[in-house]
DNA sequence: TAGATTGTTAATCGATTAACAATC
DNA sequence: TAGATTGTTAATCGATTAACAATC
């Protein structure tokens, strides 16, 4: 049976990583829940409640090993699997995404880019060439893709999933400011840019 | 005194106007928390819920006009302040955010591109030439920048975002993944892509 | 030992859900 | 009037914070 775990949570998790990656670079052995919270703006209340769902990875009196512990949550994230990213829709935000480099770094790679545009069809993007997405399915089987990532207009977005759903891909990360129906068993991640910039608006217009 | 609104409430607002939108678009006049909830996978007592914060805009036994609706939530938001964007780090995703066309309609112009390397200074990118990130102040009070968007590598972010705030912007959008120091009075938000798709790894993981 | 820090239980806080009176 | 649907109060649920025993 598996544990609940909050969506919070989950979403502490990689802030938790990316802090430990970079005290792994400045060779610290070890991390006290207060310095980690001091340098995420996080209680340490809180990061202890959150590393505790998971199982004992601290020493009491002591702290948490920097290196272990960043290894653990990358096992928990599940960055072991070194997932393989399809870019279906290479606009401006998919070359973007494509050319990204901190994928790479959590152990995600771009091995397939999409399109349905004749004119961007055969181009090569970061030494990536660009696909037809009318064959997804022969694509996202000889690349092996677990992700596809959907930078296409909103209006196209719910027939890309479908299509990439039914190659096989096990996970969406979606770009288009859409609501997409996906069966509960394909992971669904909605990234939409207008969410954030709006809470932003809000905020400058209470001030 | 200010009300204090959930920030899970303010996320949904930009879901709520984006629905309504394409409600208008489709001529629907009316529409009920019943027919919002469905497009958008929300429950109808929790749009209630979140709309009854800002007053009365529904009629019972009817619903609520659509047009009035959205322009209510887009005040709400701020949208009518028509915010002008700055964006500083002229790379892959700072370009793509300069051709991103879904900004305008919602009422944010990309209004200065700025840039520390000499070789992008001066290219133009969607007809916005690009300027020394240098001369930061001068841009940022030519062209009246409300808004700093940082897409620069993680370790000039919080340099970039002082000087922002010493230009005098009022709210930062911040791509970088990294904790930036800010003062209270100026809003920040962060735009960490690294944890929506570590996000999507876990839930990958856990099938 | 004394000081530091975890892991965990209990208390609090806040957000969501349920229920329903008001009313169009 | 009967049916529909809002706005709001009460109940529930879940997440955060506080407190502290365990222990390095």
């Amino acid at each position: 049976m598996k544990k609940i775990i909050s969506q919070a949570t989950i979403d502490r998790l990689p802030l938790y990583f990316r802090t430990l990656r970079l005290a792994e670079e400045e060779e610290l052995p070890i991390i006290s829940s207060d310095e980690l919270g001091r340098r995420l703006d996080i209680t340490p209340e809180q990061i202890r409640k959150d590393l505790a769902t998971f199982g004992q990875f601290g020493r009491k009196g002591i702290g948490y090993d920097v290196r272990e512990l960043k290894n653990r949550i990358g096992n928990i994230l599940g960055l072991q699997n070194n997932w393989r990213l399809a870019i279906v829709g290479i606009g401006h935000l998919g070359g973007a995404l494509a050319n990204y480099v901190n994928f790479s770094s959590l152990g995600f790679s771009v091995v397939a880019l999409l399109d349905k545009n004749e004119k961007i069809i055969g181009s090569e993007v970061n030494g990536i060439k660009v696909n037809d997405s009318a064959r997804m399915n022969e694509v996202v089987a000889e690349k092996s893709v677990d992700i596809g990532v959907i930078t296409v207009p909103a209006g196209e977005a719910q027939s890309v999933a479908e299509q990439l759903i039914a190659a096989g891909i096990k996970g969406i990360w979606n770009f288009a400011p859409i609501k997409l129906n996906v069966p509960p068993t394909v992971p669904l991640v909605n990234e939409d840019l207008s969410v954030g910039l709006s809470a932003l608006s809000y905020h400058m217009s209470q001030k």
